[in-house]
DNA sequence: TTAACAGTTCAACTATTATTGAACTGTTGA
DNA sequence: TCAACAGTTCAATAATAGTTGAACTGTTAA
């Protein structure tokens, strides 16, 4: 991944709204939500869902097709694995034993590890 | 986690220098690097590079301990899995098969999937 | 004990982002 | 065809973030 793709996603993931906006999707699965659906569960102006998921959009955060007069926008789940790829891949510069102790912790939280924190 | 605190760690990671940073201290790992040493591996001038250590440290992404006249910055590894968990703690519902094609991907990749991808 | 150094804080300026209402494009159903 | 609807774009304004130089605090070594 590209610094400047990862920058883009961090800025959209930075607001609120955007976040609330990602996680609902996230939790919709492939499915997703028409632009209506998401302004009135998160009581938004439409004008205001626009600028934001336009702004994930371009992000590459979601994904949209139209089906008639809707909208449906859907997360994109794979940029969010390279994210985090991009942001733990020299972690430790291939020492895992530096980073045992998170890897515990991890464990406990039945949180399985990335290959990269080890 | 609590909204505010990731939109925070996102915001912090939104500029490419704190990811950068960020980046490089994942790297050091438990070791970190004073503050001198980043600015002169970044190329940045000390006062600029306070005020993004300043935002990070606030996040909770980095921490840091006095050493004699250096100031030693840490990245904070913890805070990095939980914002994962935040972020896809409630993926598809609880319905792994809708991301199965993500989690195949994944494993392409040789990405371990964290519980919440499936 | 003082000069040099590591790093931060402050203030001013510049640049970017967020929000809102009004106008617009495309779609549907009567 | 046309009125209602879904959603976006545009323009203006308000709010927030980034950069820089100058001044400051605390630490070290001579």
């Amino acid at each position: 991944m590209e610094k400047k793709v990862a920058t883009q996603v961090f800025e959209s993931l930075s607001s609120g709204i955007r976040l609330d906006v990602f996680r609902m999707l996230i939790k919709q699965g492939p499915t997703g939500m028409v632009a209506g659906e998401i302004a009135t569960q998160l009581g938004l102006a439409p004008t205001n869902l626009s600028f934001h998921l336009k702004v994930m959009s371009h992000a590459g955060l979601v994904n949209s097709v139209q089906e008639g007069r809707f909208l449906r926008y859907t997360a994109n789940f794979d940029l969010i694995q390279n994210l985090i790829g991009y942001l733990t891949d020299e972690c430790c510069s291939g020492h895992p034993e530096w980073c045992e102790p998170i890897s515990l912790e991890a464990q406990d939280l039945s949180i399985p590890l990335t290959t990269n924190l080890n």
